[in-house]
DNA sequence: TATTTTTGGACATTAAATGTCAAGTCAAAT
DNA sequence: ATTTGACTTGACATTTAATGTCCAAAAATA
């Protein structure tokens, strides 16, 4: 239930390793992860990527955490917001359904 | 389960309308309407909501496709798509729940 | 206080979306 | 077959939103 943001900070704080040296490894501005460590920002899903490998942290667990984090961005100030991210799921899983056959 | 564009589409021909003429009411371009209705593009929340005083439809049922639609998009093509709705949802009911109190 | 880390904010750059126009296709009608 | 009207297509313009950068301010630490 963490943020993308959250998550990246705290994995910084367990190596003990300061802004400037994360930011020189994922080759961003050190002030862009600042920015993306307090949820100001959110990452490329290119940088994710990049995060999760440094880290050794799981791709896809980190990627949940940011598309998440951009879905609930995209409707968090809506009122239908609950109402269409249950629609969308349900979108989703008839897309996957009929994905391979038919 | 149908795409804001169907519905808006669906609408136009039940009351045998033309784009030319609806696109006049809700004040666009007739060919973006066009491909709005084959979701080729995106509405505005604005016009989504133009839409539904013009047909006389529930406003928040026309936004819940739109969001919806919205939010397939930005995950469809993702291998993560379903899980990071699931975890959205469960972001937006924590979001909802600390809205007033605490 | 001096040094280092982090943050804030203005601005630049890039990327993505919407909007427009004119030409094109297609079907129906004549 | 030609004309007419409805719709679609594609290239391009415009607008909006996001990411990225720099430097100064603030906060923390020594």
């Amino acid at each position: 239930m963490k943020s993308i943001g959250e998550i990246i900070r705290e994995l910084r704080e367990q190596k003990s390793l300061l802004l400037r040296q994360v930011a020189a490894e994922i080759e961003i501005d050190q002030a862009l992860l600042s920015k993306i460590e307090r949820n100001e920002r959110m990452p490329t899903k290119d940088q994710v990527k990049r995060f999760a490998k440094f880290f050794g942290k799981d791709e896809n667990e980190l990627l949940v955490s940011f598309f998440s984090d951009k879905l609930v961005y995209e409707v968090r100030d809506e009122e239908v917001a609950l109402k269409a991210i249950q629609v969308a799921e349900r979108k989703i899983n008839y897309i996957i359904k009929n994905k391979n056959g038919k």
